[in-house]
DNA sequence: CGCAATTAAATTGTACGCAAGTGAATTTTG
DNA sequence: CAAAATTCACTTGCGTACAATTTAATTGCG
């Protein structure tokens, strides 16, 4: 899907063969630039508020996944983060030493290594209300307004991924 | 929404006492993630294209800085980026190896290194529709989807570093 | 069955991001 | 005006991200 758009999909592809008027290049016109410079912001937000339990941001989404479901392999963990084994594998040994999972090969394939919550990190699941409490306040807009933007976002992150 | 709201601005931060339900603390919920996954989405959708020009997704960003200035001290590209020195210095440092631009000191006050752009710098700017293009593509949504995801994001942002 | 292809995780190398600390230059202040 | 405080960029150390490679285990296929 390249050229002439004939109908109803022809608004969505505007940009392709347009000349960009010069303000449109500004860096703070860019929508990437919005997405890369929020993300940091959160990184920035939850700092402080992870530092008091000990975990880095990708850590807690780690966390995230395990409080969802308490074993679980590396793969699927990567999946559902979209990080490969390469960014998983020293991240969940830093977990692993401090004392919130354990990896153990699975038996049935001892290809795959199963990740599973210890009751020490099951149970910093309890202070989740608190950090989700503290960065609902730092996000400062409505539920309404943060559940669509959050699928605005998953929509556009499905388009920028469908070409992979 | 939730609770009792008293006031105008209760709305706002609804989310800060409440008990959270389960299904709201998922990984998929969250706004967080939705922002984070997508940034990572968006520099996986420019790595092919900025391959070919020989820039990483964050050199791009200060390479879009320095196409609307060509010359401007570190310290201004880092508030434009929001990035601190400490990852500046070793990414100017490869673009300056890369040819891109030229780091000098500024004569009046010591302390700063002024960026410039090299004629090969300057001349990559020819390529900036190309790129943009590309992506505009792989977006696949509306300019005004855009524009309003754009300033969302930039509210969002705003809100999350008002308080630093 | 036996070997090639595939899969999972780890490892290596490069490039961010950021906190903390260094050193040089400038500004502020007593 | 001189000492103290601040500013700017650089460096160091740690933790992601990700491509590419490696190793071990499993699956598929003839």
């Amino acid at each position: 899907m390249t050229k002439a758009q004939t109908t109803k999909t022809a608004t969505k592809t505007a940009t392709r063969t347009m000349k960009i008027p010069e303000e449109e290049k500004r860096l703070e016109r860019q929508l990437c630039f919005a997405v890369y410079s929020t993300a940091h912001a959160f990184t920035r937000a939850y700092k402080p508020i992870l530092d008091k339990v000990g975990l880095t941001y990708p850590q807690y989404l780690v966390m995230l996944v395990l409080w969802e479901k308490a074993a679980l392999p590396v793969k699927t963990i990567g999946e559902q983060l979209d990080l490969d084994s390469g960014t998983l594998s020293p991240l969940l040994k830093r977990l692993e030493q401090s004392g919130l999972i354990v990896r153990t090969r699975d038996p049935r394939d001892e290809r795959q290594v199963i990740v599973t919550l210890t009751q020490e990190g099951d149970a910093m699941r309890s202070q989740v209300d608190d950090i989700m409490g503290e960065i609902g306040q730092a996000i400062g807009c409505t539920l309404e307004e943060m559940a669509d933007l959050r699928e605005k976002l998953q929509g556009l992150r499905g388009n920028l991924t469908e070409t992979r």
